[in-house]
DNA sequence: ATTAGCACTCGGTCGTTGAGAGTGCTAATA
DNA sequence: TATTAGCACTCTCAACGACCGAGTGCTAAT
């Protein structure tokens, strides 16, 4: 078997310590245990792979393996399972990923074409179509840029002392905010008010507007402050809003404890989930995986997490990925997620090809 | 003991079936149930409450209780549980809503007035508060009037054949859409077109405006088109976007399955929580109390929900409420949801006095 | 270097048992 | 007549022990 299967092929691929016996029964133990969630002992290697050696030997391999910290006994008795470590090396070097089927890759484009035009839209059903294939938990960020600029903003009067500010900014994000007036003032007054100000605003940050004047006029300030403010709360925003969907689908993973399932929710409702993760996220552009808490703070113990950026580079860029227990399909996860995140990115390029 | 409690004092509420002391025992049961979690016998009640009477007294209550339906009997020798018919019972007549104390009062309604001043993000804040104090899950839903009008619509240039149309409905809602221009057009272009086109749609909906006509310029059917389906979707989205928070409360209950937590996702996900809980909702503006699958698809078979409705009757309404297992402190849950509804209503109040 | 064989370990399952809590019934009591 | 004390009975739950099976490590043979 080890001759004509793909792990064969990989010998070369620098390892010191492993033989490549002993990467193919790490491969197999990963795939075995992943599939059933059973520790796999030799035995059942033996009987359920076209291995050509015999238990024995494979129960030497595994002893090796499991000295080099690769796969662990839980009990004395009782098969072997991969550790964090085991499931990084799998991961590096055994693993493949495959292009996702063609008819799924069509069924997910076409989901896409039918949706509107928006990136909210575009945003919820990454996230949903991400949880379903992974059959985990997704996670995904909007695409931002560093720092909000404003494009344009509206004054639509609501009642005679109560507006309705809306401001968009150059990566199309749009933000409504009431703002109360000191007098009544009517559409008309309003829209002029916006016509006059937005020129001299046009393109800038929160900080840049800060540091100009417009005159005296109290309505101007007014607005510009609101404006202003806008601008520096979707800054700060950057780190809050994450979408997430399929929580169901981890839900009765028996490796996954009450509290883990506690942690990730509080991780993911109160915004911490982005701090949380962001300082382990290299700025490249491909997938990477995280396994267990390395890199990541303790509450994401128990979890591997696939994350991608996307985007175009230096314009707008998100996060997307998918979290789920340790133990999880991590070819099929990262298929998935890159996939996902190329779509996303031909998405964000067609919208944005030039920021004028 | 029954002569000087509430209970004792509610005698002449006209009911035909129980007596007094019945009624206080099933009180007593709920209670003690909500609290512990574990069925109730008589001795525990004797030993717990200065109940006047022997246990041998209340087991005899307790048959009565039984055979009446109230309470149920899991295992022959192992407390007594209240049915769902026995919480609808306590619901209905014992069960007292005190207003919710002072300090609290102060402090939700000091978090209302520090948020900005959103729909959006009340609701975000009535959700999470709801579902800290209630300690289940929360839901509510934007408020909304029975048919979307039109207020205002403004045209943003993206590129040069890509336009944001935003679109303002009189109760204030704000949609943004992403429009592909046939040929390219530049900001002042739009501006006029909206200027020339807003005045003619303001205040009408999407099947008014289906009935009028607007010349021949390409430009703006094809702007007419947008709104007109916006606004259709807004009528629709309805029944879809129901927030929900505090998932995390009803993880760990005991008395809550796998699959029940499942279904309950599920509804909140796909949208279909509002049409499985609507058509039991009455348009009235008290809270109203729905215990297992009264009157509620089976997926909540073993949920308690407490909902009301807030708004302004006839301008905004929208519902909000608690969900969690049967097992819940109602009284407690009733006079949070009833709090939150009234904040809720004085603030969209306070935002459409009158609507033009 | 590989493998067959064997003794040993240990987790999971299945009855059994005993304690505890609760019930229903009956007879005594106020 | 309503209440209560007492009692026999039932049933859950946790602890215990035996057993089975899967798996290991080691040794000796190939």
């Amino acid at each position: 078997m080890f001759e004509h299967q793909p792990i064969g092929e990989r010998v070369g691929t620098e390892n010191p310590e492993l033989t490549t016996r002993q990467r193919a029964v790490l491969e197999l133990i990963v795939h075995e245990y992943v599939q059933t969630g059973r520790a796999v002992g030799s035995k059942t290697l033996t009987e359920r792979y076209p291995v050509g050696v015999s238990s024995a030997t494979i129960r030497n391999e595994m002893a090796e393996l499991e000295s080099a910290g690769y796969i662990s006994h839980l009990h004395t008795s009782g098969g072997r399972v991969p550790t964090d470590q085991g499931y990084r090396y799998y991961v590096r070097h055994l693993m493949r990923t495959p292009e996702l089927p063609a008819g799924e890759q069509i069924m997910i484009r076409h989901q896409f074409r039918q949706a509107e035009v928006q990136v909210e839209g575009w945003m919820e059903l990454a996230a949903t179509t991400l949880a379903e294939i992974a059959g985990n938990v997704s996670v995904v960020t909007a695409p931002r840029t560093a720092t909000a600029r404003l494009r344009h903003f509206e004054l639509i009067s609501l009642q005679s002392r109560l507006a309705l500010l809306i401001l968009v900014t150059l990566e199309s994000t749009v933000r409504q905010v009431m703002v109360h007036l000191p007098e009544s003032v009517d559409q008309d007054q309003l829209s002029r008010l916006a016509d006059t100000v937005v020129p001299s605003v046009r393109g800038l940050t929160a900080a840049e507007i800060a540091g100009r004047t417009f005159g005296n006029d109290e309505l101007v300030l007014l607005v510009i402050d609101h404006v202003q403010a806008t601008l520096r709360s979707l800054d700060a925003a950057e780190q809050t809003a994450v979408r997430h969907s399929g929580l169901e689908n981890i839900l009765g993973t028996p490796d996954l404890g009450e509290g883990d399932l506690h942690h990730v929710l509080g991780l993911l409702r109160g915004g911490g989930f982005l701090s949380a993760v962001l300082p382990a996220l290299a700025p490249r552009s491909d997938v990477q995986v995280f396994i267990g808490d390395e890199n990541l703070p303790g509450e994401l113990r128990r979890f591997g997490l696939v994350l991608s950026t996307y985007g175009v580079e230096d314009v707008v860029t998100g996060i997307l990925g998918v979290l789920g227990p340790t133990r999880m399909s991590y070819w099929r996860t990262v298929s998935t997620v890159r996939y996902m995140a190329r779509l996303m990115s031909d998405l964000m390029a067609e919208l944005y090809p030039t920021v004028d």
